[in-house]
DNA sequence: AAAAAGTTCAACCGCCATACA
DNA sequence: TTGTATGGCGGTTGAACTTTT
């Protein structure tokens, strides 16, 4: 027994997409839009499922695809970014324009992930971190630090927190249940653990918006120093949540809307700036 | 030249989170 | 609060293609 198809539905076609079918899809979320994806194929005169057509979309025929001729610069940065967030890929492929999340899997799968096999530990893949060093040296900016090959992802999958979400500098706070600290973790580990909550947060009337890129958030950290060792996630309890307002915790980190009103000297002294700068290098893009 | 083995990548799958009635 | 529809994600599959024997 085979799995069960998504769309069971009899007369519904599967496999490779003809000429004739991205032609008609094309056409039709060029005049209509993307979305509604479910319905998609009847007001089409598609005989596919909805999720076959947004795929094809999405990962084929979206006018801004590029396709192929991964570069070099590219590479380095799939390979940086694997390292930091794991098998994270629409994560990934949002710091690739043009790249899909797919893309960038299945060239993980079938080049990288050899080639950091082959390499492992060793010497080539320590000459490689000098070498992106030595580089960036150059720039006269502070030296990001290079994360190294053993491993660091914390989770694959982003997790969600319910609830508005506030960084707090205390040790006593219950942590969000569904949140994992990483108390002296490495600088990677701690990355990991800011996108993941930081990828799981709620728009719009909260405090960060779950559309923002990861380099954003961090950014926004960084704009306060926080060092992530310091920090406990919290959900909507009551006292942090008072905090917020003005109550008894008055080292609540506020971000966003709120950040731009309280932006005082950093409340925390922490150092997570180089591997900020780290991710926003882009190789040789100095 | 042909068969076998290996590789690539588009497409599909199940699962999960969110939106909404 | 609950149930359902929908969108999005990462893992996996398998046909097509390439390389090796």
């Amino acid at each position: 027994m085979g799995r069960k198809p998504c769309c069971s539905r009899d007369g519904l076609r599967r496999g490779a997409w003809t000429q004739e079918e991205d032609k008609i899809l094309s056409s039709y979320i060029k005049a209509h839009g993307e979305g509604r994806w479910r319905s998609l194929p009847s007001r089409a005169g598609l005989k596919r499922c909805g999720k076959s057509c947004r795929l094809r979309w999405l990962n084929y025929l979206r006018p801004d695809i590029k396709r192929g001729n991964i570069s070099q610069e590219e590479d380095d940065l799939i390979i940086r970014l694997h390292k930091l967030l794991g098998n994270r890929w629409s994560l990934i492929a949002g710091r690739l324009p043009g790249r899909t999340d797919n893309e960038i899997k299945n060239y993980w799968n079938t080049h990288l992930s050899k080639t950091i096999i082959r390499q492992g530990n060793g010497q080539e893949q320590q000459n490689q971190n000098q070498k992106y060093q030595m580089e960036y040296l150059k720039t006269e900016k502070p030296v990001p630090i290079l994360i190294e090959t053993s491993n660091v992802v914390v989770r694959t999958k982003a997790r969600r927190c319910t609830g508005n979400v506030f960084i707090t500098p205390s040790q006593e706070e219950e942590p969000c249940e569904n949140a994992e600290t990483n108390k002296g973790g490495s600088e990677t580990a701690q990355y990991a653990e800011v996108a993941d909550h930081m990828d799981s947060m709620k728009a719009p009337d909260q405090f960060i918006n779950a559309d923002h890129e990861i380099e954003s958030w961090w950014d926004a950290l960084m704009d306060f120093n926080v060092n992530v060792n310091d920090c406990n996630w919290m959900d909507e309890s009551p006292p942090v949540h008072n905090a917020a307002e003005g109550g008894e915790h008055d080292q609540v980190v506020m971000l966003e809307s709120e950040m731009d009103e309280t932006r005082n000297p950093p409340v925390f002294d922490l150092d997570l700036n180089d591997l900020s700068a780290f991710l926003n290098w882009e190789g040789g893009e100095l």
